[in-house]
DNA sequence: GCGCAAGTTTACGTTTGCGTAAAGGTAAGG
DNA sequence: CCTTACCTTTACGCAAACGTAAACTTGCGC
C-alpha cells in the first residue's frame, strides 16, 4: 500500500518559504500550481510543495512567472511520450544558455566584489 | 597628453546592447547613470558605457533599479577615503550571499534541466 | 538656409506581481 | 451553539520599469 502522502494547508507553506498566502493564490490564478480541493480549502500534496519551490527558486533568478510556468512545464512531460521532442530540445537550450550566462555575471560581480573589497584597507 | 576619448550618443548605446533610448533615458531619471550634457544633447563616455554595462548585467541577474544602484555606487568610493567600512563591508557581504545563492539555484537548474533531456530519449 | 533624421521633455498608458481591504464561509474546541 | 482562527472570493490599489505618443529643438548634409 501507498504512504500516506504528507499533506499542508497554505499558511504552512506561506510560513515555510516565508511568503504571504496571497502569493500562493496567486501563483495559483497564473497557473503555475494547482493543488487538490477539500470543500472550498485548498490542499497542497509534497509534489505542489516541490512546485512551490520552483517557483521561488526561479524567482530569486529573476524569471517572470510567465517564463516559470514555461520551465515547470518542462517537468509535466507525459512521460514516455515525447510530445515535440525537437521543440523542447530548444526550449531547455534556450534555459540552459540563460541560465549559463547568468552564472557568466555572477562571476563576473564576485570578481568585482572581491576587488571592491581590497580596495578598502 | 590625454588620448581622445571616445564619446557615444544614446542611440549608438541603445544599439549596441539592444535597447531602447527610453530605457537609457530612464536609468538617469533613476540617477544610475548621468552622461555629460553638450547644449541639450547627451554624451557618453566609456566610462558612462561601463556603467551601463553593469546596469544591464544586474537586470539579467533580476535585481531592480534600486538595488542595482546601490551596487553601482559600492564603485564610486572616493578612492582612498573609506567613508564607513564596516557598513560597506556588510553591503558588499548581503551582495555575495545573495550571488552565491543564485549560483546554487543556477547550478540546481541546469541539474535538472540535464534529468529532463535525458528523459527525451 | 532647408530638410530630415535624431535628439529633447512631458506626460499618460501598460504590464507584472502582488498588497490590502471587504465580506463572508468553515472547522475545531469549549 | 458560539467563539476564534483560518480559510475563501472579489476587487480595487500600487510601485516598478519602461512603452508610446505629442510636440518641440538641433545639427549635419547638400
Amino acid at each position: 500500500m501507498t504512504v500516506a502522502e504528507k499533506e499542508y494547508t497554505i499558511s504552512e507553506l506561506a510560513k515555510e518559504f516565508d511568503i504571504t498566502s496571497r502569493s500562493i493564490r496567486h501563483y495559483e490564478d497564473e497557473n503555475l500550481i494547482s493543488p487538490e480541493r477539500r470543500g472550498t480549502h485548498r490542499i497542497y500534496s509534497p509534489r505542489d510543495r516541490v512546485r512551490l519551490q520552483l517557483i521561488l527558486r526561479g524567482k530569486r533568478l529573476g524569471f517572470s512567472l510567465a517564463q516559470i510556468r514555461e520551465i515547470i512545464d518542462l517537468y509535466d512531460l507525459p512521460e514516455g511520450k515525447q510530445k515535440q521532442t525537437t521543440l523542447l530540445i530548444g526550449l531547455i537550450q534556450e534555459r540552459r544558455d540563460a541560465l549559463l550566462q547568468q552564472r557568466k555575471d555572477i562571476n563576473f560581480m564576485l570578481k568585482e566584489l572581491d576587488m571592491l573589497e581590497g580596495k578598502l584597507d
